[in-house]
DNA sequence: GTGAAAGCGCTAACAG
DNA sequence: CTGTTAGCGCTTTCAC
């Protein structure tokens, strides 16, 4: 069933059936009505290739990943994906995945723009010097980036208020009475990591404390790397009253050692973990106090509607700079200061 | 730069242009070099949406999942979707991820088909009886199931041979001398859990010995389901000798019993885990023995392949139904019968 | 070997 | 308000 049988059976020119159906003003209303009755019983669906050649269009906006299994491995990204796709669906548009290529992600890129099938894309994994988003602005190819980088303001980005977040953190536990407070903090060549790190040192700061290197401990994004962390803490001739991690994979890892060695969170130790512990993952019964962001599922469902934005040049690049500001989620596993 | 230009460039005719760059043998080797030659320096690259209205074809394949969490929280499915992204960029292919609508999937279903978007599907996740086949049998559109159906002779397939898995695992242990196996199981209600249930049964037949049913415990793909399933089994007034958990979730809880009180795999208990244990998990030193299937990114990788060869009808149906052979990986959560 | 012309299914001027 | 006409960029008969 295409637009000519449609129209034929209509006994109407396929001009009239199209603007009908794309909702134009210049059409009686009655023959509308007709026109998308027709439709619907007959089952007709435009073609959107044929559409899509005529407009110019691909309603389509891509995501390449790089081949690093760490990447791919990341379960969070694929609840991005999934809001992404969830977002992009009242506009009627696709989410097209793509592997990088073996010459390089850029090359990708190139591919898919050069091919037209896509109508922007979405760069994840921002680095703070991204050749990609060089890229993207070169040829003038709408974008959004997922993650800051040394130079967004030219940008289209959606971004999490990291620092923000560990000062939220920091304000918390000086709030219960804490002043020692420790820090595990994945690399800070990363730039959530990075900006994690500045929010706890500002928040310190802004409480008139000193932040006690012993007490700063690096450790990655990993769970053992998280569980040395929390032994090599221990190990320290004075130890803090409270800590905070900069990461849930070293989070699950440094609380592990605590369950282990029978330290009572809230109690001996206060804790809060940036982004929380997934559901299941414990197999014992603590709500850990935890900084929340937006779900992946969420923040990709909000991406892809600035996408959207971008491509039809809908709003001002201001508004199309996302900034998420996280909050608390209280648990148990933090508590006042106690007298010991 | 489109063929049209690129043939003016060349003084030639968009067909010569077309042929030479498709391929087709009736143009002189000489103008195939020099169309070549020209299409490269001057980075031509063929308009994918008309090409596809031409041909009438999409070049995409698409995956559709449900929106339920626990599907997209299944970290494993974004490797199969990287590698399917992999296996299909040799084609040319791309592939369309969907969310499924509110109506249903089959409703998102029906759209890509309708829309043109897609040549075919990879269908995830199947059930044991499942409407979305039926659904793609009936209007004839190519498809891969991945994962076998109560009647999927008549379809290509792609799946693990779940039943010569537990197999296996029982003849390693039987192997060891063990005789008093315990099977922690996910629900029968999934296909896979009753595949390798169907195997144990199958394997301690074989072996001659009569499955207690104090020792074969219901639990769930969730650790905690996993940790509470072990703790029942301890409670046992007798104790086996052995254990086969048929998940990997269930896996960790189960495990993290052990470690808890002390248990030591390989020799108080040998353990073995159907998918083994991922990486960065237990956080303590141990291998665990498993039985091992290829990992997801290369059955995505596969799957691309068998997809492209159902569309194109490449093979018989019989070579588009393919069971992969699971191994056992030697840990050391195993080992012989002691004397006790 | 090469080119002219028709058409894939749809949209968008431009007339009426 | 509705229909006619001309493309979108590519492939593919069918002649030469």
């Amino acid at each position: 069933m295409d637009l000519k049988a449609l129209s034929a059976s209509l006994n109407l020119s396929m001009t009239t059936v199209s603007r009908a159906l794309n909702g134009y003003s210049d059409v009686s209303e009655k023959t509308r009505l007709r026109v998308i009755e027709a439709a619907r019983a007959l089952g007709y669906q435009p073609n959107v290739v044929a559409r899509n050649l005529a407009l110019g269009r691909a309603d389509a906006i891509g995501v390449v990943y790089p081949l690093e299994m760490g990447d791919v491995a990341d379960p969070r990204f694929l609840e991005v994906v999934s809001g992404i796709t969830e977002g992009l669906a009242p506009f009627n548009m696709d989410l097209l995945i793509a592997s990088a290529s073996q010459k390089g992600e850029l090359d990708t890129y190139d591919q898919m723009i050069r091919s037209r099938r896509v109508d922007g894309f979405i760069v994840s994994r921002t680095c703070v010097q991204d050749q990609r988003i060089d890229y993207l602005r070169q040829v003038n190819v709408p974008f959004l980036a997922y993650g800051r980088t040394a130079d967004c303001s030219v940008h289209p980005w959606f971004d999490y208020d990291n620092e923000a977040g560990s000062v939220l953190a920091v304000e918390r536990l000086v709030g219960l009475g804490h002043r020692h407070i420790a820090y595990i903090h994945a690399s800070l060549h990363y730039n959530f990591a990075h900006q994690r790190y500045t929010g706890y040192l500002k928040g310190m700061l802004s409480a008139g404390i000193a932040p006690s290197t012993n007490w700063i401990l690096r450790a990655g994004l990993a769970r053992c790397s998280g569980y040395n962390a929390m032994v090599r803490l221990l190990e320290q001739p004075r130890l803090p009253t409270a800590v905070i991690i900069d990461n849930n994979l070293a989070g699950v890892g440094a609380i592990r050692v605590l369950i282990d060695r029978g330290i009572v969170m809230g109690k001996d130790l206060s804790v809060i973990v940036y982004d929380g512990i997934p559901p299941d993952t414990l197999l014992v019964d603590r709500q850990i106090t935890s900084v929340v962001q937006p779900t992946p599922h969420r923040a990709g469902k909000r991406m892809a509607q600035l996408i959207q934005q971008v491509i039809t040049n809908a709003r001002p690049l201001k508004e199309l700079q996302v900034l998420c500001q996280p909050e608390i989620l209280v648990g148990n596993s933090d508590g006042p200061l106690t007298g010991s």
